[in-house]
DNA sequence: CTGTTAGCGCTTTCAC
DNA sequence: GTGAAAGCGCTAACAG
């Protein structure tokens, strides 16, 4: 139905294959001819089909994005600045939904093959190291986000902005300070946590398990978690939490306790979504360089892609921003 | 390099299309014959080429999607929600970001005419009317949402909506009620201020324009708007906003002045995103049913695509959900 | 500078 | 029930 090359090549009088150069503006077409073309072209309405083009190159100019939810504000904007970069490289994305379904994330990356996508980014990929390896010799490359063990992957230094969160709280007067984790990544909150352990270490403060807990990284488990230390004989008086999700459920519990943040309870989230400025009170976190990583990322699947040289595994540092929803300890208790 | 039809082919000693009925699970393919080039086929890796299969077929089992930003919490729901419906039925979902401007917006569909997609499905469009028409006899069909003057479209009832909310507040004995309006489509806010004045009228209340602002529907949109309000000699009792993130930021101005939600100021948003009945406090709402929009736009597009039978239009009707962000008038000012 | 000719990997008549 | 062959719309040698 839609206008084809052959089309305009019949209408301008020239070879099929002079209409492609002349479209991809090949020097190798007179000026004139070229123009004439490329004007009839537009006149008749042609739109290159990147299938046709997909099949005879072997590229589809289109990268995979697996993502176990979207609706995560983190995962969103990393997308979004995904889909940023990608476009100026002349990507489009393939998004595909894996929820916590291991499975489901396979068959993701299988129709993402039978699409032929020129690479699959995965920004927060479950499936395990034995997949891994498998897919890394697979036919068609595959970027992770923070999954460091992997050898194509972009991530941010969990253990340290761990430990840098807890010593923001350390630094605040806190010794009884919890975790609450998540799961969007395998490795991710057991990073996280290993900085928390290591901060109240290199301080000589002991680690209380009673004051670990497992979230699910959603404002539903922070609540859960947060309602959970709150029973506890001596509860926390600040927490650090795997996201931002799960922090704003956390200070749910501590306003629904009649307590206040952070007078009673200092809150540290991670991530620095958009919200947490919003938050009442504007939330202390954690923040990744989100378009750094996803600019990499990109930059890396395109020489994947095309084999080109493969930038190096880079490791981001985190920056703790502080905003109001962390205090001193003892602001209220001690009066 | 990766295994073709035509290599299955030759390993199994049969003629291609053999090996392409067989894969299709063609019934006139001899049982035995169907088996043996399945078992073969997937020992030897084969994967199917979507690219070819599309190029010969005229089908791409893909939708795309244009989004104006997919960090807006309603529109990340409504996309997850349509990928799962879409993958129901064999789709993929292509994503493009459009941001708020119409060039890029006609690009993007311009993008995904290249690829072929099968259909488009814009949940927050802006193109002008004048566009839409011309999209309408498009060799490619699109489906918008909460665009109600283009015939392939599912939306919720905005003005009935609207006055629901505002009727909500009245019943509250609210009188002085302000609005904040946002941008994401194009007629949608104005709807839901039609449907905020026509609740004040029928109720014998009258219109302050002073207590009518645009927000930008988001969270920053909503601060200004408020502290604006909150200025005002007589500011308002209660807020209704545009969406939930306008809400949030309302919220937040009217904490950082010194007052309370509800007892001071009420506030109703609206697409009661996952996120409101974690916020503090929990935020009353008009919830959509995204699930249904989403089924019914996946549904259109897929009828569009294959050229059945049309559904048709559908507005479907907005839900309140009454949390802790709205109360009775006067609850404190009046003590 | 332009035309001819093979494909790319699959589906789909049309024969047998 | 299976095979042969003609495309789908484009790119990319290879000639001229």
């Amino acid at each position: 139905m839609p206008v084809t090359m052959d089309d305009v090549a019949k209408a301008t009088g020239v070879a099929l294959s002079t209409v492609s150069r002349a479209l991809a503006d090949n020097p190798r077409v007179s000026v004139a001819t070229r123009e004439h073309i490329q004007k009839l072209a537009r006149e008749m309405g042609y739109v290159p089909s990147a299938i046709a083009r997909g099949l005879a190159t072997k590229r589809t100019c289109s990268f995979g994005v697996v993502v176990r939810d979207i609706v995560d504000p983190f995962l969103a904007e990393l997308v979004r600045l995904v889909d940023m970069h990608a476009l100026e490289l002349g990507y489009s994305l393939i998004l595909s939904h894996a929820g916590n379904d291991e499975r489901r994330e396979l068959a993701a990356i299988h129709l993402l093959r039978q699409k032929r996508v020129d690479a699959i980014i995965m920004p927060d990929s479950s499936v395990s190291d034995s997949f891994l390896s498998k897919v890394a010799h697979e036919d068609i490359p595959v970027v992770l986000l923070n999954q460091m063990s992997y050898p194509y992957s972009i991530g941010i230094d969990n253990v340290g902005s761990g430990e840098m969160a807890v010593n923001h709280l350390l630094d605040l007067g806190h010794r009884r300070i919890a975790y609450i984790g998540g799961l969007r990544c395998r490795a991710e909150s057991d990073d996280r946590q290993k900085g928390y352990t290591r901060a109240l270490e290199k301080r000589g403060v002991s680690v209380d398990p009673a004051l670990i807990a497992l979230g699910d990284s959603w404002s539903g488990g922070g609540q859960v978690c947060m309602r959970q230390f709150l029973h506890l004989e001596r509860p926390p008086t600040a927490v650090f939490c795997f996201n931002d999700l799960t922090a704003l459920g956390a200070i749910g519990a501590i306003y629904s306790a009649g307590l206040r943040v952070p007078q009673d309870i200092s809150v540290v989230g991670f991530d620095d979504i958009a919200l947490a400025s919003f938050l009442h009170p504007p939330l202390t976190s954690i923040a990744q360089d989100k378009e750094q990583m996803a600019k990499l990322a990109v930059d890396m699947a395109h020489a994947l892609a095309t084999d080109q040289p493969v930038p190096e595994r880079t490791i981001l540092p985190g920056r703790l921003v502080v905003r109001a929803s962390t205090g001193i300890s003892g602001l209220r208790t001690n009066t």
